[in-house]
DNA sequence: CCCAAATTTGGGATATCTGTCAATTGTGCC
DNA sequence: GGCACAATTGACAGATATCCCAAATTTGGG
């Protein structure tokens, strides 16, 4: 595996057109990343995925579906993989903590998806909608439980995303080093209502942290090119 | 006073030239708030803003020159202002959840600029770092007088200012109604330590509104075209 | 009121972007 | 190995962008 993206490694071994369609949307990312989606052109992502800018549109109908497809797939596998690491853990407060940092150091591990994710938030209303639902579960049942002491609505969801999001870009930007994730993560434990010692007590232990990685692969396969 | 933006008015007793750059301005606030920075082009802005094309370089070098005097001309006046609004207020609990409230309120009685603000703090790392300097000292006062017991870093001053931008986006996309300013100053103001029925308290009190002007004018003109 | 200086205009040279299509090349199944 | 079909190429038309400049217009001090 050479520097390629991680779509494209997902589809290094399907056919030809799955591939081409994957290195579109590594370079995407990338372009994304670094420019955001209004200033990326389809130009500029055909030549850094090396096809012509014909081929795009074999694959994409324009700028916006690509954005889509990229958002949609990033958001997806990211909720898959905070979702399959946390199963089997019900205290309400651990799985606060638990989300925060590991969404955090999970969007760390791969800046270019990170930074596309950031900004896919805040451009796109269905994404953030879909990843603000995942929160609301967890944040209802702190309150089931007892432990937050604090009314569940959209204000009080969209703050904590925004403070997840914002500890998320600042690691992005260099501001903030692998501990920013359990700051944030107590802060926002301390405005749900949860007693300061036992907040600076579940953020001060290590988690295992998580490599972003998309859905599994078939068999024994993942050859390199 | 027409439906001319806020630069206009304010140059409007000024020589020709500063009225033409003034309406620039508003015309690059309006279009940076609608689709971004990236996405507004040089000749829309002239267009906007009644001039031909040409007339845009007599002004400004180039886009960036004129979104950086746009998010200068706005941080600048938005923190003028709620500076004014809060001297003589000394109780740190007091002043978080004023200038909290009163930034969103601030900047959403001007849609366009708050979107445009909330654009330029994401995008301009200066402006972000002059208002977040701004923060510092209100929440260091607060340790000080021993009402906040969380320690003061840039982590903890970013995560505010995300909580507090959060709900001024969701306030622009409209999402939440007047009481989000209050809502959120009470979450800052848990997550700072302050007990929740003394930021219950504070937060329940209503604040008088400011609405956005810039600094006013020398003497008894200020004539309507 | 007049004129020099300041300002705006309108259009042009050049570059890039989008989206399409006929022609070419490559793939994988039989 | 060869063939039918899928995928890619490269070029193009039309739109729009940037940046510049000589000519025309407007401004304001004398």
């Amino acid at each position: 595996m050479t520097v390629q993206g991680l779509f494209a490694t997902e589809a290094s071994n399907l056919g030809k057109s799955a591939r081409t369609r994957a290195r579109l949307m590594d370079a995407a990312v990338q372009l994304f990343a670094r420019d955001g989606f209004e200033a990326t052109s389809v130009n500029e992502i055909a030549r850094q995925a090396g096809v012509v800018n014909g081929t795009f549109y074999v694959h994409f109908r324009d700028r916006d579906e690509i954005a889509a497809a990229v958002a949609l797939a990033i958001g997806q596998n990211v909720v898959r993989q905070l979702d399959e690491a946390m199963v089997g853990i019900e205290d309400a407060v651990e799985r606060s903590s638990l989300a925060t940092r590991r969404f955090i150091d999970l969007a760390a591990s791969q800046p270019d998806w990170g930074a596309a994710l950031v900004r896919a938030v805040l451009t796109f209303r269905d994404l953030r909608d879909s990843m603000i639902a995942y929160l609301r579960a967890d944040l209802q049942r702190g309150v089931d439980q007892g432990l937050f002491t604090v009314a569940i609505d959209d204000l009080l969801i969209d703050t904590f995303a925004s403070m997840t999001l914002g500890a998320l870009a600042g690691r992005l930007r260099g501001d903030f080093g692998p501990e920013a994730g359990a700051r944030v993560s107590e802060l926002q434990l301390r405005m749900l209502g949860v007693p300061a010692d036992r907040a600076r007590e579940v953020c001060g232990r290590d988690v295992p942290a998580l490599t972003l990685e998309l859905a599994p692969l078939p068999k024994g396969l993942a050859k390199a090119g």
